[in-house]
DNA sequence: GACCCGCATC
DNA sequence: GATGCGGGTC
């Protein structure tokens, strides 16, 4: 028996929003510890973390762990039918093939419930080792946004280049070339306008700005982005989900080539 | 010779929005009482019913009985031309085969003038017989819409049942099912959010998603919608509109077929 | 289905 | 002035 009811359900409506464009199907898997999904998307070459601790939740049972297979399509239009205000309450009978969502107006005037059928996904489920990074940026979300947006209209590609002094993103294209740099700047008003570097060493990385222009979807989710490098690994993309957890995006750098070859197929 | 003057030209934009989707051509009916239109829709299943009384008109001249044969395409393009603000007026001269649309601008500093051929309609004007109702509800016109709507990503037809608690909508599809429950709420600050059930008996019917998306393009006319509910009747959507009169939707209910085949075609 | 723009609301 | 929602376009 599952029941995980989510006071603040517009988060979980803007999870599924982030996330639905890159991957089809996915386990969520439920335990103890919350509600969370680990899945590449359907090119397998980026993979999605999803966390959100139990803690966050007003009420959480789930009385053994559950693993549902769902069409994150299928759930996104379930979940659009839910009003921003709504309180979400996922429920789940165990051995059932099915999943329920009920939607609760804040005025307990309607209450609606969808039921969706649950599927079969053989999942492997990677260990992702903590590691060390060579950098770690933090930035407003929406300027990384509009950044990895504005630079795919020029290539496809972007280099993210971390140096003591800020961070900082290129591209090539046919049309011309661009360069955008951020300075690190603790002194603004507000913390979620800061735009921190914390740096090892120097790292430069290549990654394919379709996928960046992918995660960027989980904006709404959070005011920054932490982004966080280190050379030979996967870039990690994450928004923290206040209270709750975080989303996680991890994308495989691509092999640098010459300078005048940037623009390598993946 | 006739002659009615809208000073909420709006009004008449609105009207057409809402039915132009559902109906061609028809027939626009003047007589001393009001101006009127009855149609089927194309596919012959739903009929609209369109009342604008005279007193709702700043000047209402109708010297003797007319029926205008509109393409309603043709007219709804026409009244785009038209400023939200406008004052509009509609001119015929008995025998022509013309109507003529007047656009007045709130500071007179602009007057257009639309000139519509008209067209030979043949239409059977049904009588509609008033009939008691097992159950009328009455709530917000944007949540119905918002209803319709969302329940249409799932499934083709909604199943409106009235009891006395409340009004529920109910769907299903391939990716699961879907109920939405209003309950009955007269405590609320504003009369326009209410949802008010008056019921004899129960009832519960089946209808074409597609076509109550039609109905509720009327949204904009009104704060409320009314939908009255008996077995064996069509439904009737109603949006009243202001000071003038309402716009009717009927449709037939789908002969209810077993539990298990709930997406019968019309 | 995704993206962009305009309108309405707070 | 900023944000959210709805409609239209590609």
């Amino acid at each position: 028996m599952l029941e995980l009811r989510l006071v603040q359900g517009s988060l979980l409506k803007k999870v599924l929003e982030s996330i639905k464009d890159l991957v089809n199907d996915a386990n969520f898997d439920c335990s103890a510890t919350g509600f969370s999904l680990q899945a590449m998307d359907s090119s397998h070459v980026a993979l999605v973390a999803l966390l959100l601790r139990s803690e966050g939740f007003e009420h959480y049972r789930c009385d053994r762990n559950l693993s549902m297979g769902m069409n994150l399509n299928n759930m996104s239009k379930m979940l659009k039918c839910a009003g921003n205000d709504d309180i979400i309450t996922i429920k789940a009978d165990d051995g059932s093939d099915t999943v329920t969502f009920m939607f609760e107006s804040p005025t307990q005037d309607k209450i609606a419930d969808f039921e969706m059928k649950l599927m079969d996904i053989d999942s492997e489920h990677l260990g992702i080792p903590e590691a060390e990074y060579h950098a770690i940026v933090r930035m407003p979300s929406a300027e990384f946004a509009r950044i990895c947006k504005d630079l795919s209209s020029i290539g496809d590609t972007v280099v993210i280049s971390v140096t003591k002094e800020g961070v900082k993103f290129s591209t090539r294209g046919d049309i011309g070339t661009a360069n955008i740099v951020c300075r690190q700047n603790t002194t603004v008003d507000k913390p979620e306008e800061a735009t921190i570097v914390e740096m090892n060493e120097p790292v430069s990385l290549t990654f394919a700005l379709r996928y960046m222009n992918s995660f960027t979807k989980a904006t709404p989710l959070s005011n920054t982005v932490t982004i966080s490098l280190s050379s030979e690994l996967p870039v990690v993309v994450e928004y923290k989900i206040a209270e709750m957890g975080y989303i996680r995006f991890y994308l495989a750098p691509k092999i640098e080539e010459d300078e005048d070859e940037t623009k390598p197929q993946a």
